[in-house]
DNA sequence: TATTGTTATACTCTATAACTATA
DNA sequence: TATAGTTATAGAGTATAACAATA
């Protein structure tokens, strides 16, 4: 009996059980979020990033992403249909195909931040300000540790 | 220009996006170390509710988990083909199971603490004792939070 | 021969609901 | 008629690698 209760601590207050529970009612969250603008998750990791930086090849987007290259072809597919981005041919390489958002998809930008805030506010709810700047530099430097090695 | 450098902070310095991703990397260690053990993640979580909470009905493990009955049925098929759990009838009713480790899957609770405690560890390397105590204080109010809605 | 992007294929996971047997 | 458990089936999501075009 003692170790049963002992147990169910272990599991159910662990950072791994938390971080789990946290990042799946998140992924719930965003995905209810997204599908009004007619995005899932891969697409909008694609859109962001051709925001962000474009202008890029759809090997530099699944590089920097870290998804494999036909998952950007297919996001692509999406968000070239709804009319967001667009593949242009690259002058530099007739292989090469630069991704560029339209005047719709760029105008979209200020929406998908408002998604990632209001996601984030939301997480974050119970916290003061203070708290929130706190938690972020835990994890920051938790990520930093886990991509350094 | 300046507005790609601030939506990239929002982005990858918000906490959903940490979150996911230590959440990601925490799932990778942990099917890595369950896998010796013949174990994947829903066999894992349904072995530790039933260590934990035996007697148990299937029915039962499927409403604490939260997950649905038919993969109860499945994990427990792959737990009692590797001699962890028993299914025994219900005396009580002819239409119900009772789930209990066996001794093996008993004896191998200190394991799975084990995996737990190293992911865990490896999770919170970077932080002293104290901001590990702060951060789960912060995460438990979070996740409190979220299950009170 | 290597690289960009696409597509076809297969594989895993998951969900739905149909089914057996009990109650 | 409703419930416990199982199984069949279909659907989504994912990865693998084969492919055409270009360098």
């Amino acid at each position: 009996m003692e170790l049963r209760t002992a147990t169910q601590e272990v599991r159910e207050a662990s950072l791994g059980w938390m971080l789990k529970k946290l990042a799946a009612g998140l992924d719930a969250d965003m995905e209810a979020l997204l599908a009004p603008l007619g995005l899932d998750m891969p697409s909008f990791a694609i859109l962001m990033t051709v925001l962000e930086r474009h202008p890029l090849s759809q090997a530099g987007i699944a590089e920097r992403i870290g998804i494999a290259p036909y998952r950007v072809s297919r996001g692509l597919d999406r968000l070239e249909g709804l009319g967001y981005v667009a593949r242009r041919p690259d002058p530099g390489s007739r292989r090469s195909l630069v991704i560029r958002p339209t005047e719709d998809g760029a105008s979209l930008a200020p929406r998908l931040y408002g998604v990632v805030e209001t996601v984030n506010a939301r997480l974050s709810a119970p916290l003061s300000e203070t708290e929130r700047a706190q938690l972020t530099g835990l994890l920051q430097r938790m990520v930093a540790a886990r991509n350094g090695r």
